[in-house]
DNA sequence: TAATTAACATGACCTGTGTCATATTTTACT
DNA sequence: AGTAAAATATGACACAGGTCATGTTAATTA
């Protein structure tokens, strides 16, 4: 099993473990190793500049895709005053599976995956979470502990807001209750999705499929040829779909041979969208 | 694909359709053919007496496990007053997959199995749902259609709420939130179990999976010997955890075989649970 | 009660996919 | 840059489990 930064939440922390700076966000930070300095002396005006947007969730480049997205312009405001905004290095972890959950986050920029590990050891990737997606949810009325572990797949920015104070924000918005819905509801099809296609459909469909949604979350989107950049091992993109990773290796492979995908290490691009989706 | 009853909804229904009547709540009635007639013409006074303990929430003996468990007896009795109980005589089909989702079910006595039609053709079942279960709790705020289909295993009784009544409920009890939140949470879990179970267990493992939680779902749990009645064909065991039913046949043949289980037609009977612990 | 059908059971066979071994390439670290 | 360690790739092999065929038993229907 790969060792991960174990190191959880906060901006302190990311600045803390900050060695090279966050290319993503394209910091270059002086290195602060005293996590006794108090938080707000840590955060730089390159950071501020970068939290910017995402601060005022009224004017949140995200919005659209948020659990926030059709509150009105007061309880916006409140949510503001209380969310924190935390930025995670890639490969860090936002929680981990059995650990008890503490509040609500929405994902405000990068990408996760989202895993439990099984009773042998071997981790399984359920999904990937990006821009909007949320976890946490599921606790918001019960001391439970989260189900799986999320990672972050690049830096990520992330709202945390406290399990107390999203009852609170429920009540006075009973309207995010449609929108939590609405969550659980996608997360229930996806479940189902899933595991229709790993009960019934064979190892090569599944890679097929994998690949079309992969390609899916990729923005740039524009041409027919669509570049995957997940930035996943081959043994992660195989335990998205219960395979092990030789046989993913080995579709690859076919799907190259074939000329409906390229591959240049870890980037993929799909060449044939239509033919991939024959054998999906 | 085996052709059922499809004939939905309502106690109605239910009579027109009723030839032996029916033998679970010991009813031996009259045949009822024309539709037509007004539903109350045609409840008789055996009718009532059967329906009498689930007519009124605050007595009914499943109370403790219905969604509506920890409600004040205000809220109850306008549940009361919206709510219909239908009966559905056993094989009958609650809601097929893809049809509008019309409101929220509970059930109120019986047994059912929630299922899917894949690409192929092949029904998957998903889980059996018994008393305190629910449906239609994942559109009540849309304007969805069922994801699955349910049919009854045996005779069953069913209390039917529509959405907009559901709604308004729910904005006078926003304590309900928290029930359907469990629910869904609840749902969540046992998808992900059998996921995992899916991807990473064999096939000997998921049987003896299958008949442990079969085992733990009958109330006659008294004796080391527990007595399976869920009354499902193999090819439905088989479809539960993603297998052939030859394979299935197979596998409960080796259980038997072990002295692990004793097979006489449909009713399984498990003989040595911690040895079939030790499989799954 | 016989007749018909559906469900159950078992054998033969074959393919997909996991496991193990090993080589090659890429990435990370000093 | 050079070395160590992952990650990727490919071959050999075994076997779990799907499919098909066929027989047997149980459940319906006439």
């Amino acid at each position: 099993m790969k060792e991960v930064n174990s190191i959880p939440i906060g901006m302190a922390q990311w600045l803390a473990k900050d060695r090279n700076a966050c290319p993503k966000f394209n910091l270059s930070l002086m290195r602060f190793h005293s996590l006794s300095i108090s938080l707000s002396l840590l955060i730089s005006e390159a950071h501020m500049k970068i939290l910017e947007p995402f601060r005022k969730c009224s004017h949140c480049n995200s919005l659209s895709k948020c659990l926030f997205k059709n509150l009105d312009a007061g309880a916006l405001f409140e949510i503001e005053k209380i969310k924190r905004i935390n930025l995670y290095r890639k490969g860090s972890i936002l929680f981990s599976q059995d650990s008890p959950a503490l509040g609500l986050y929405v994902i405000a920029k990068g990408k996760l995956k989202v895993s439990t590990i099984d009773y042998e050891g071997r981790e399984h990737i359920s999904y990937l979470a990006t821009v909007g997606d949320i976890f946490g949810h599921h606790d918001i009325f019960i001391e439970g502990t989260h189900r799986y572990s999320t990672t972050t797949l690049e830096d990520s920015m992330v709202c945390f807001i406290d399990k107390i104070s999203v009852q609170k924000i429920l009540e006075l918005n009973p309207r995010l209750f449609q929108n939590i819905f609405e969550r659980f509801n996608f997360e229930l099809d996806g479940l189902r999705a899933h595991e229709q296609s790993v009960i019934s459909k064979k190892a090569k469909a599944r890679v097929a499929e994998l690949l079309v949604q992969l390609a899916k979350q990729e923005i740039e989107n524009k041409h027919e040829k669509i570049k995957i950049a997940a930035n996943l091992t081959r043994v992660e993109m195989a335990s998205m779909v219960g395979i092990a990773s030789e046989t993913l290796i080995r579709l690859l492979s076919e799907f190259k041979n074939e000329g409906i995908i390229e591959i240049s290490g870890k980037s993929l691009t799909i060449l044939d969208e239509k033919k991939l989706l024959t054998f999906a």
